[in-house]
DNA sequence: ATTAGTCTGTACTATTCGGTATATACCCGA
DNA sequence: TCGGGTATATACCGAATAGTACAGACTAAT
């Protein structure tokens, strides 16, 4: 028996891909094992705690990439340097539309939002929109704008970007996602 | 055996309530029949279809009150009267709260567009969204907007809605919900 | 009173579910 | 060459799945 993965983590995308795409309570062991190209017996040994686990790591490593491509540059703007801002998040979102695939990939923490799984990954959630808000706030705040006008645009934009991804897949036309992004980013920088 | 349902569209309530909170994939036959409190047999009775009539009569109905609540109203504002424009638009945000429930109750729409679901009822799901945005962008017309700019803020609007009930929900917290509706419905009339 | 049609509960099928146990194969260090 | 830890496949488990079959019970019209 030949070793197909090295990692866990070599896994993680076509995971994800089935949590995406199939739901939490629609992705069998069955989905995932097709999918990964991988029996039970290496699912189980990757991630001994089963399906709970396999999302854990997917919902961690769509945490992790969207804290160090999208939250953290935002955060981390010298305070005064307003330019740095402006370009900062126009750099998010391009790292946002390339994500989201143009709309046509969804956001597992929206879906996950939607559904009961939403008590199994409560925390996970909460964090990953609180952390994006809050991020873009900071952003904003650099910007120029006032506290409590960046902290409702913040939100707006991020509700908006979740909002334009079900509309987008609902007409199955993904220029209507690119073209809301770039609403959002103009009244962002406006 | 005493009849506990005279018609179809008693139990569609309760259907709709556990696909809503379970998913279409969660929401099994002992679930619906346990929400219901109906056997199988009078499931199968009223839905020959299964699971998927039941579903798609849950939409028909959401659908049919949207048309009737929000839809129609916005659309068939008389042209020129851009006053009864600016309170159709209020109203129609006031039925939106009411029917979300500030955010506590989610978007069977959405639930079904971000998961392969969509594929079973591509249509309904697509036109839906396509009447919502389409009513409000005739009504902004009527108000006042130009044609392109009302249809963008009428897109803009929804997709907000839809990701504010997903950032509410992520939250626990229904009063954000509350103050995105309110913003929106400010934009539209400013 | 009879009957036809409308519900309702229950038992049943076959399948699939998540998860476990086990046996086998591979690689690497001793 | 010999283990021992790491992967992998497969058979298996009990529970739950969607759907079927059917018999009983109620209603309403005849």
């Amino acid at each position: 028996m030949p070793r197909l993965v090295a990692e866990r983590s070599d896994i993680l995308p076509k995971l994800a891909e089935t949590f995406r795409t199939r739901g939490y309570e629609g992705a069998s062991l069955a989905h995932i094992g097709k999918a990964t190209g991988l029996g039970k017996g290496s699912l189980y040994h990757f991630f001994p705690g089963g399906k709970a686990e396999m999302a854990e790591a997917v919902l961690a490593e769509m945490g992790a990439w969207f804290e160090n491509s999208v939250f953290a540059p935002l955060r981390s703007i010298p305070a005064g340097d307003a330019a740095e801002a402006r370009a900062r998040i126009s750099e998010s979102c391009r790292a946002v539309e390339r994500y989201f695939a143009s709309g046509r990939r969804v956001c597992l923490f929206a879906v996950f939002a939607l559904s009961e799984t939403r008590s199994l990954f409560e925390k996970q959630v909460r964090d990953y929109f609180r952390n994006w808000v809050e991020a873009l706030a900071r952003a904003l705040v650099v910007a120029g704008r006032g506290p409590a006008a960046a902290r409702t645009e913040a939100f707006d934009a991020v509700a908006t970007i979740q909002g334009a991804i079900v509309l987008a897949r609902a007409a199955s036309d993904e220029r209507v996602f690119a073209g809301a992004l770039a609403r959002i980013e103009a009244r962002l920088l406006g």
